[in-house]
DNA sequence: CGCACCATGTAATGCGTTACATGATTTT
DNA sequence: AAAATCATGTAACGCATTACATGGTGCG
């Protein structure tokens, strides 16, 4: 899966595994990320796949750069996946869900510490899509013009973020409010 | 981390892995869920540590029942967990984000089409948490009076994949509207 | 002086899925 | 007659994380 992800982003520009962590870490961050470790493997096993192929820059104080494009069969393998449709809603997992389910045993301030902690961890996320994520994007479209039809995606997956994050707010209010009446 | 489920369904009662797959697909399954292989082989594991015990029940027409029991190790390491706060978001993994991300490449009916089969599998699931979740959650909570305390926990995680289920149909119905107008 | 950034890789381990394997009873 | 339910397990594989390993440049 992070497979075509990786090739979603050499269709924009050619890019080493470095640069494809960092577009990852600045955009698809909040649906789909990779340790830097797994995006070389992945890298060397798509090569051997025929998907992309390499140059070596070299670079005389740094290490030298290996640059990754994609490939006619690249492309293909992108596109073929991006018209399948998928017919199933995605498993979920998620921990902290796991652990309220369970938290009649623990104390009631517990509980609420650990819902005020998540309410603010996403606040802070809820931020960052409407400033950080919004202007990383926005800076993309104005030095990348060729990517200018891709905007409109990336706004839409950016809305989804934003969404999420209102709606667990509301949700953990909701929750911590049943938590303090029920007292 | 499935380890830590296991464990607080079998503070519910004794129950078999046969049995705490059931529970698990009727309860958790929107935030947690495991193959019957994983549970089988997860069970044998625990035993191992300590943390739960089992016996053998014969049956003479079907197989043997193997129920597992929770043992003190095994609700001290729950206890620890459920008290053991959360401080980072989980990472998400959502294919059909990662493909609408880079849904520029495909034509714009294709994209619809697939938008508006994400909203009827959503739609689905907020039926089914607002009835079939619902329902299974009220008929535990009577049959079995001593889990009383929590089915307050219960309720907060079904209002909350009710509300992101919800979440999501009117994403899907922003982001089917921005594209129909797009063009 | 220490930390962040640039830049690449390998190895070990863990968690989860798919596939394999069996077989009687009950329901449709 | 076929499918679902009850009931258990093993083996192979794939994907992801953590840890290991290296090393120069630039900034505060």
């Amino acid at each position: 899966m992070l497979k075509y992800g990786l090739l979603g982003f050499l269709t924009y520009q050619p890019m080493t595994g470095y640069d494809l962590k960092q577009q990852m870490d600045e955009s698809t961050d909040y649906f789909w990320n990779a340790k830097q470790s797994q995006i070389y493997t992945t890298l060397k096993a798509m090569e051997q796949e025929g998907l992309i192929r390499s140059q070596i820059e070299p670079q005389p104080d740094r290490p030298d750069r290996r640059v990754y494009m994609i490939t006619d069969a690249g492309l293909a393998a992108l596109d073929d996946w991006l018209r399948r449709p998928i017919t199933t809603l995605p498993p979920q997992r998620q921990p902290h869900l796991l652990k309220l389910f369970f938290s009649a045993r623990v104390e009631r301030e517990v509980v609420l510490t650990e819902l005020r902690l998540q309410r603010e961890l996403h606040r802070q996320q809820l931020e960052r899509y409407q400033t950080h994520t919004r202007a990383v994007m926005n800076d993309a479209a104005a030095r990348f013009p060729h990517l200018a039809s891709d905007t409109k995606f990336w706004e839409i997956t950016r809305r989804n973020g934003e969404r999420y994050e209102a709606m667990m707010i509301e949700w953990l209010d909701e929750a911590i409010a049943a938590l303090v009446k029920g007292e």
